[in-house]
DNA sequence: CTGTTAGCGCATTCAT
DNA sequence: ATGAATGCGCTAACAG
């Protein structure tokens, strides 16, 4: 029923090995018998078996893409583009060439799910994984994953980290591309002192990952810095943990503007929590940024379009996704220590403003 | 170095086909031998070769997800609530079960890119294919499809439409799960115009999509059904097609107000569009509603947050996306004849209101 | 309930 | 430049 190698061969009038030459390309053969081989397969619809060649040359053209929240354009748009640079732009005939599978993994932000992936990757001999968004800090789980990553670096695949930070242990094993989340912070942090701002809120993430970590730690700095945040319980008192979305920026800011009317600013997480500090603010009968301004993170393509447009901290997801992308296909040498820092930009909008007198 | 079912089979001092039986669960195996052949798994940190595997059974644990575009949360919400439901919950363990493996094909909108990836899945005997978004109409890529997906199915690959009309040719091989977008589109344009507007622009999305065929004969049969867009040019001269992204939003509806001063509608192919629209709109000094009334489709999580709310058409994308990658499991019994079509139900917010007297 | 036997379809030696 | 032979690691009959 399904038509195989040896089908092509028989057709062709030549022997397995050199249709498996001609479709693997790595191997001369004469073009005459190269024109008969590629008819044959024409001819008969041959579909190469994966598994088959997978299993024979111990290896396999998958490569995984492990994101927290696919329904989340912060990650939709990493993933996209390193799948771009990995899938290459096909050959236009639908006939697959030499391309990977870039395939997206979604973990829901589970650490389960993560190494369930990871393991189900290395089932396949995935040639590469890329791994992108904040990582969890569970001591246990960051063991289990060092472990699961050396043994799939062990076996050949690649790894490749896209806006997450280097294994504690920094095996050399892997390349890193981290956002500079915690300059990011500061920076937007600084922007509001500036502006005048002495009592900020702040709507972080949840407290196990590292981006919510780095972001925070960052935002302190900038207020111990100018003397700020430093009287019994200050930041803690003015800091909400939460998921990242939107829900979690409109019930955080409101517990926020209840509890402390001084608050004269708010900044979220990201930009997605930052819509939801908006629509509490406005729905308390308060002004952007005439009454409080907001800030966010991430500078995803919604924030220009806020009303007022939301001042915030651009990372460079597409070319960070592309150049993880490159990184996992070995197109681009990886940065000197494995480990690149990503700049982040602070994008000054309307929704930040001096406070007003009183 | 690698570690096969032979090494587990022989420190469990059993036979390789009874590691087989316990790791794949589906045949009876004695509680003693299960936990020896389990605990030999464990002491020699055995991973299953997925492609031997794959080759032996003739069949694979892959389900594929195509998407048009991964960073538009449309489909990032698709494929995150299918995935969800075909990659299951995981065991806590990490060590992967039963799973299939979902991945998530980002083809950019392009038809080559659908059918290499296609091919690809068909290379690995994807166990199913789940193919979100509308579909492009060209008449050569449609028979290429109808041709692909024709195989796959025979091949024993499920197919699964989510969002997506069923095929010209109607093959009972996959269930389908259509948007219905042409009822979602009569209906918003049939609030406008319940509300007095009569000159109203549309931005629609690229013309070659069912998609945005669909979503403008909605429009366009309520335009009729009040008499209205039947002078000479009339609805042609009032719709600008274009990718769906905000720029198109912004140019078109800058190139609509330019030419059509009496326009006090615009009508925008999706949410993201409409973003773009609404940018346009303040751009030009005019506000939303007052000067110009504005609304979407989709009533992605953003919208709610656009000031003014934007009035939208919702479509339930978890809630479709979810049962698509159950019927792609098999979990869920195709809808009678194969196809079910998704009510889109109209959202009326801030972001229209009547015209203003003139 | 468990062991034995045969391939699954292909890539890759080694010859020629 | 091509053909013949071998084995990748596993599952699926078939026995027992």
């Amino acid at each position: 029923m399904t038509v195989t190698l040896a089908d092509v061969a028989a057709r062709a009038r030549v022997s397995p090995a050199t249709v498996s030459r001609v479709l693997n390309g790595n191997y001369p053969v004469a073009v005459s018998t190269r024109e008969r081989v590629l008819r044959a397969v024409d001819d008969l619809d041959y579909v190469l078996n994966g598994p088959a060649s997978s299993l024979a040359a111990a290896t396999s053209d998958l490569v995984g893409i492990l994101v927290n929240d696919i329904a989340d354009p912060f990650f939709g748009i990493m993933a996209g583009a390193a799948q771009t640079e990995i899938g290459g732009p096909g050959d236009g005939s639908g006939r697959a060439g030499g391309e990977k599978l870039a395939v997206i993994c979604n973990t829901g932000g589970s650490p389960e799910r993560e190494l369930t992936y990871l393991t189900l990757l290395q089932r396949q001999r995935a040639a590469a994984v890329v791994l992108t968004g904040g990582a969890v800090e569970y001591p246990a789980h960051q063991a289990a994953m060092a472990a699961k990553l050396a043994k799939l670096a062990d076996a050949g695949t690649r790894i490749v980290f896209c806006g997450r930070p280097p294994l504690p242990e920094g095996d050399a094993l892997v390349a890193a591309l981290a956002f500079d989340n915690r300059g990011g912070g500061r920076r937007l942090t600084e922007h509001l002192i500036s502006l005048g701002h002495r009592r900020i809120g702040y709507v972080a993430g949840p407290p196990e990952r590292t981006t919510t970590r780095h972001r925070l730690e960052g935002h302190r700095e900038a207020l111990r810095a100018a003397g700020l945040g430093t009287e019994p319980g200050g930041e803690e008192q003015l800091t909400v943990h939460g998921p990242y979305d939107r829900r979690s920026g409109y019930e955080a800011t409101l517990d926020i503007l209840r509890r402390e009317p001084g608050v004269t600013a708010v900044v979220a997480a990201n930009d997605t929590v930052a819509l939801g500090a908006c629509a509490a603010v406005r729905d308390q009968g308060l002004r952007i940024p005439q009454d409080i301004s907001v800030a966010g993170f991430d500078d995803l393509p919604f924030s220009v379009d806020a009303v007022p447009a939301l001042t915030t901290v651009r990372l460079p997801l597409f070319e960070a996704g592309a150049r993880a992308g490159r990184l996992a296909m070995g197109k681009e040498n990886p940065p000197p220590g494995g480990i690149a820092t990503i700049a982040a930009e602070l994008m000054i909008r309307g929704s930040t403003a001096p406070p007003r007198m009183g």
